[in-house]
DNA sequence: TTGTACGCGTTATCAT
DNA sequence: ATGATAACGCGTACAA
C-alpha cells in the first residue's frame, strides 16, 4: 500500500532528496555518476513522482487546460487531437478535463487553474448564457471555442471562436427554399433549449418568413426534454415516425444535428419513402458519417480543424504578446449532397 | 493570479484554518453559526479547495479510477455513463483519465493511485500483451474491461470482463458461411496489430478452414499501419475501392469493425453494387449507427452495458468482501440485419 | 556538486 | 466547539 517516495530513492542511494529531485528534473549541476545511480534506483523501485505534490509546490507550470463539455459529442473528438498538436508546438503541456452537460464548466475551470497551475484555458462546448460575473473569476486567459455567449456580455471580457448558429441555419433553410422545397419540417431541440438548438430553430423561422412561407406550428417537431437524448439517431428516428403518422404534408426534413438527420433517413427509407425524391433531408454540423450514408446527407459543416487551430493561436497571442481579447467567427461550409439533390 | 486559500477564509472569519476545514468537510463538532459564517465567506470569496493539497494530505479516499485508452472509441462513450452510475451507487467517487493509444496505461494507473489515493481501478481498452510483472505493480484491486490479456499471464493475477474476440469472430464467419457466402473478403486491422484486430482475423481464417474453404491471401485486406486510422469509415471506403478495382471475386465483406463496414458499404453502393444481393457486408461491435444505416448492417454486438455493470460489481466484491480475482466472459449478440439477408 | 530547511494548501491530532 | 501544529511529497534557495 505504502508507495515509494522520493525519500526512499534518496535513502537507497545515500543522497539527499534534493539530489534526487535534481536528477528527476534534469538539472545541470549534478554529477553524471550519481545521476545514473539515482535513475537506476528509480527504475528498480518503480518510483513515480506524486503529481499532486509537484503541482502543490510549483508556483507555475506550462500547461493549458481544456474543458470539454459533452464528451460524447463527436465533433469534439476531432478537435482534441488538433488542439493537442498545436499546443505542443508552443512547448506547452495540456490537460483535458471532460465534464457532463450538467456540470458547471466555470467551476471546473477554477479548480483546474489551482490544481494544475494552468497558464490558460480553452473551453469546448458549454452554455451560451454565461454571466459576466462568472467569466471574471477566471484569472488566466481563456478562449471559448464553439460556444455562443449571450450578447449582453461585453465582448472585451472574453475571447471566442465560433460559428453563428442562427445565421448558418438561415443559410441552410435559404438553400432548401432555393431548391424549391415548400413544406420544410424542422426537427428541433427540446423546448427549453438555451443553446444552439434554439438558435437554429430561430434561423429556420426567420428564413421561412423571408421566403414568404408562413410558419406552420405543425411543422415544428421538438425533441423530448431530456437534454441527453436530443442529439441521437434514435431521437430522429422517432420524430420521423411521428411525422409520417401525423399525416402532415412535407417534402423536406431539416434536422438541427446530423445524428437526428440519420435517424430520420432510416425511418423514411424503411417506409419506402425515397430520399430526396419524395422527401429531402438535411442535417447540421458536418459529421463524417453524413458522407458515408446512402444517400449521402446534406449538411452545414463546421470547420472544426481551423477553429481548433485558431483557438490555440488566440490563446498564445494573449499569453505571449499580452494582446486584448479576440473574437473569430468562422463560416460553415454547405455540403450539398444526394439527400437534397432534386431537380425543380 | 493569487488564488484564495483556506487561510484567507479563516482570516476573514476570524477563525482558525482547522475550523474552516471542519466546515468544509461536514464535521459534526462545529457550531452552526460559525459554519454558516464560513460558508458565506466561501461563497463571497469564490473559494475552491485545492484538490492537489487535499489528495496530498489524505491517506485514503473513496475514489475509483477509470483509465480509458482510446477516447474516440464510440463503444467507450456509452460505458462511461453506466460505470459512473454504478460506482455512484456504492457511494464512491470516480475519476476518468483518457489516454492515447501510445501511452502506457499501467504507468498512468500507478500515477493515479498515488495522486488520487485510488481504492480501485477499471481499465477500458488497452493492450492484451501485458506482462505479469506490470500487473503486479498495481497495489489496488483492478478490473480489465474489454481487454484481452495474454494467456501466459496467470489468471489469478487480475480480474477481467471481456468478450472472446477470436471465438465471436468465428461465430460471425460461421454465420456468413451458413448464409451461403463463398468468397468472403476480410477487412482486417494493420499487419502489426497486437490486439482485437489480429484475433478477429485469426477467427476468420480458422472458421473458413473449418468450412472447407481454402484460405486466399488475396481476400485479406490489411489496414495501413498507422493505428489511429484503422477504425474509420474512410479506411473501409478505401479498402473497398481497392477491392473493387482489384478484380478479385467476392460476394461478402467482413469488416473487423463497424466503422470500416460503413465505409465499405458506401463504396459498394456508389458503384451500384447492391447489398446484400451482389455483396453482403458484416461489421463488428454493434455500434448504434449500424441499425440506422440503409441497409441496416449485420454486426456482432458487444453487451457493453452489462459488461460495465459487471466490471463495477467485481471490483467492489474485491474491495468489500476481499474476494479473489474473477473473470467474466460475455457473449456477443449476432444482430442479423439487411446487409446479409439474402436467400440461398 | 551536494545537503539542509522551508513552504506549497490541506486535513488530522492533539490540546484547550 | 475551537485553535495550534504536524504531516503529506516535492522543489528550491541557501548553505556547505
Amino acid at each position: 500500500m505504502e508507495s515509494v517516495t522520493i525519500k526512499d530513492i534518496a535513502k537507497k542511494c545515500n543522497v539527499a532528496v534534493s539530489t534526487v529531485s535534481r536528477a528527476l528534473n534534469n538539472h545541470p549541476d549534478i554529477n553524471e555518476q550519481t545521476r545514473q545511480k539515482i535513475l537506476k534506483a528509480i527504475q528498480e523501485l518503480h518510483y513515480i513522482p506524486n503529481n499532486s505534490a509537484q503541482n502543490l509546490k510549483k508556483t507555475a507550470s506550462k500547461t493549458i487546460g481544456i474543458v470539454v463539455k459533452g464528451a460524447d459529442n463527436p465533433l469534439f473528438a476531432k478537435m482534441r487531437s488538433i488542439l493537442a498538436e498545436n499546443i505542443a508546438q508552443y512547448d506547452y503541456d495540456y490537460y483535458f478535463e471532460y465534464i457532463s452537460i450538467r456540470e458547471d464548466e466555470i467551476r471546473t475551470a477554477l479548480r483546474l487553474i489551482k490544481e494544475k497551475r494552468l497558464k490558460g484555458l480553452i473551453f469546448l462546448g458549454g452554455n451560451y448564457d454565461r454571466k459576466l460575473e462568472d467569466l471574471q473569476q477566471l484569472t488566466v486567459p481563456f478562449v471559448m471555442s464553439t460556444v455562443n455567449i449571450q450578447e449582453e456580455v461585453p465582448r472585451a471580457a472574453f475571447s471566442s471562436v465560433f460559428t453563428d448558429s442562427y445565421k448558418e441555419s438561415r443559410r441552410m433553410v435559404e438553400y432548401l427554399c432555393r431548391k424549391g422545397f415548400q413544406k420544410i419540417v424542422i426537427f428541433a431541440g427540446s423546448k427549453n433549449d438555451a443553446s444552439v438548438g434554439n438558435l437554429r430553430l430561430k434561423g429556420y423561422l426567420d428564413e421561412l418568413a423571408a421566403n414568404q412561407i408562413p410558419p406552420d406550428e405543425n411543422r415544428i417537431f421538438f425533441s423530448p426534454d431530456q437534454a441527453e437524448d436530443v442529439f441521437t439517431m434514435e431521437n430522429g428516428y422517432r420524430m420521423a415516425k411521428k411525422l409520417i403518422q401525423s399525416g402532415i404534408a412535407f417534402d423536406c426534413i431539416y434536422a438541427i444535428a446530423d445524428a437526428i438527420a440519420i435517424g430520420a433517413c432510416k425511418a423514411l427509407l424503411e417506409k419506402g419513402i425515397r430520399i430526396p425524391q419524395e422527401c429531402a433531408v438535411a442535417g447540421f454540423d458536418g459529421l463524417d458519417v453524413t458522407r458515408y450514408y446512402h444517400p449521402s446527407i446534406t449538411t452545414m459543416r463546421q470547420p472544426i480543424e481551423k477553429m481548433a487551430e485558431e483557438s490555440v493561436r488566440i490563446l498564445f497571442s494573449r499569453l505571449h504578446k499580452k494582446t486584448e481579447n479576440e473574437h473569430c467567427e468562422f463560416s460553415c461550409e454547405l455540403l450539398q449532397r444526394e439527400s437534397t439533390n432534386r431537380e425543380r
